[in-house]
DNA sequence: TAATGTCTCCATCAATTGATGGGAACATTT
DNA sequence: AAATGTTCCCATCAATTGATGGAGACATTA
């Protein structure tokens, strides 16, 4: 059976697929309260009840926008796992940072909705949750820092995370550091590299024992 | 003479200030748009109107908050520069890490507010700025990654927003980390200093040279 | 006592917002 | 041609939400 969800994804150019691809941006933005349904509507062009035909309700289309998202990521933690198989664990890091920074900064909207959904709350809390942990341990597999994906320590976990959420800043944060620094797109984006590696690559990158 | 927020600061016990102090919670908990101001009154237990009495419209209210914050956490930071001040470079980081976790997580509202700030959008959006960039240029000499206190590179104020950012997120995440990694309030408090102590000091702590 | 300023609540508005129903245009299929 | 499904707009609701005016209660001051 195909979910909504599949179609629209598969088919990104059908009535479906683009209000998903708006949504994902303006929900990106302004966070689900922050969002109206008609900002979404007027994006795409078409009639508010022309989305609520596609989508039913307001947070069923946030939902499908969440899981579009999560898929987006695991799909390219996935490729960048099979990428960096094999290689000694300094240039892992490198590679992964690299290529995590230029999907994200191609779709700051996964940045910012997973931020809002970690650092805010959302009023009736329907308590779909994200399946981060098992990215995690994926991550965490991948980076060296555990044997086996089952029983991951807490430690380890709150490293991978930070690793993630140091990423997910310099994309989601770009509106407002950029003008800060007053740097170009491009500046900024290589600038973002070189800080997260300066600072990841001593810790994670070096010679340490995986625990 | 004394602006509403002054007085406010100055007396928590006022009317004025035990808005503020709600408020302060509610908007960080909820963003500016999830938040209602009867959600606010509610919790301070008085009637709505009496909530614009004393602040006027939502946004009004919503700037002193932010003000307040502000003033919150340059006076913070001052006292930890005064600590650390004259020690080497690895203790500094230990404990200036140390004070600002501590401090933060008994007022999760800032890291909150902060967040939101950096990485969503409000609509109407008042222009009213931070004054993020002389905390990032303190900071930066504080942590001797910079001569003066003038012309500190973007590199430089990418760094120090990493780690300020860093722990942001794992003060503001608390309720979605926490029960992820299944561990109680003051076991994650202790795993979040060791994890941002592991990641920061070998990149900032050790031996390098400031540029 | 009278006056003043502070603080409170009730009732109410107007605008926004989530959501729906009806009906028409249009293409595709049967 | 008939049936079906998709796409669209208009009108409209009910609930929420930001915001205000008026009228009391209360203490302090004159």
């Amino acid at each position: 059976m195909v979910t909504p969800l599949e179609k629209a994804r598969k088919d990104p150019d059908s009535m479906k697929g683009k209000i998903l691809k708006v949504a994902r941006r303006v929900f990106g933005e302004y966070g689900f309260h922050g969002t109206t349904t008609r900002m979404i509507a007027q994006e795409v062009g078409i009639d508010i009840s022309t989305l609520y035909y596609h989508w039913g309700e307001k947070s069923d289309l946030y939902e499908a926008v969440i899981l579009d998202i999560t898929d987006d990521l695991r799909d390219k933690l996935e490729e960048v796992e099979k990428v960096i198989h094999g290689r000694p664990l300094g240039t892992r890091m490198d590679i992964a940072i690299d290529m995590m920074t230029d999907h994200l900064f191609e779709r700051p909207e996964i940045s910012n909705l997973i931020l809002f959904r970690y650092f805010g709350k959302t009023r009736n809390q329907t308590g779909f949750d994200f399946h981060v942990p098992e990215f995690i341990s994926d991550i965490a597999l991948s980076m060296n820092l555990c044997r086996d994906k089952e029983n991951v320590s807490a430690g380890v976990r709150m490293q991978v995370l930070a690793i993630m959420n140091s990423i997910h800043n310099f994309i989601s944060g770009e509106n407002f550091f950029r003008p800060m620094l007053a740097l170009e797109r491009d500046e900024y984006i290589l600038k973002v590299k070189e800080t997260l590696k300066f600072i990841l690559i001593p810790a994670f990158g070096g010679s340490h024992q995986s625990r």
